[in-house]
DNA sequence: TATTGTTATACTCTATAACTATA
DNA sequence: TATAGTTATAGAGTATAACAATA
């Protein structure tokens, strides 16, 4: 009997997360603080309020985070220019050129995922995933509201 | 211009994190302690060794999980019939109740994402899925050998 | 009065190393 | 001597609540 479609994507879920927590290990990246860094490259200089609400987490959490990555010179704080309670959180020139080889390595693997479907499946592939995501996003945000 | 492919598969992984978090929340169950739970109903009665292994995590962490879902009741640590050393963890009857009704749950969702796939896709999604889940792990395999 | 960030506190997940009781 | 599990210790990620400085 073949596993359910559920099954195989819970299965690429976790491969991806073994698969990107290997490639920063060593560099003493942690997934969370990854993921905080790709949300500045996106976003740029931001607050941290702005930032708990991008990565959905608490504030006080954020401040953790930008302490690690502070002390590991991924990230500076600067003073707000306008608003003297906040501080602005940017990545450091260092960081900018981690990000850039990041993306660039994001997109080669996105290139390996498409060579491994056979080629007449593609079209279909993408447009099924895409529908995918689109049904889970909306059963999330259900589920959410009726919290 | 059209997201990658990649990104639309860490998408659909992070909203399983947020939608199985959800799920048991309020059941005072996180995400790691229900995975063992899964472990144990596929596996049945098993030493904590053997739970350490299929986890992939250290025999210490596997104390810790079972000591909270022995609190919570839903596990139990019965003496093993012939060593000694060793505990046999096994489900309590409640959780076993628990674990089949996650179980349903989880082939109702495999169908509610099917249905949300164009049929005449469908065949497509399910091979190319495959074969994007056999690529990956042998990504994975490769790197964690090298290491 | 509301907002920004931090200190205080606490819990979970995770790991390694040392130790105890058994094999 | 090797194995099963626990204690000891440590660090990351997460949360809420109280508080200071500023708006």
């Amino acid at each position: 009997m073949n596993p359910l479609l559920l099954d195989r994507l819970l299965q690429i879920a976790e491969l991806f997360q073994k698969d990107m927590a290997r490639a920063f290990d060593g560099t003493g990246l942690t997934p969370a603080r990854v993921h905080l860094l790709w949300v500045l490259q996106h976003a740029g200089p931001s607050t941290q309020q702005a930032l708990a609400k991008l990565c959905a987490v608490s504030p006080r959490n954020i401040t953790g985070l930008v302490d690690g990555l502070e002390s590991s010179g991924h990230v500076r704080r600067t003073p707000h220019p306008t608003d003297r309670r906040a501080v602005l959180v940017e990545l450091t020139p260092s960081a900018v050129t981690t990000m850039t080889r990041m993306q660039q390595e994001h997109v080669e693997l996105n290139e390996t995922l498409i060579s491994a479907i056979a080629p007449e499946d593609r079209d279909a592939v993408e447009r099924g995933v895409t529908a995918l995501a689109e049904h889970l996003a909306v059963l999330v945000a259900e589920a959410e509201s009726a919290t």
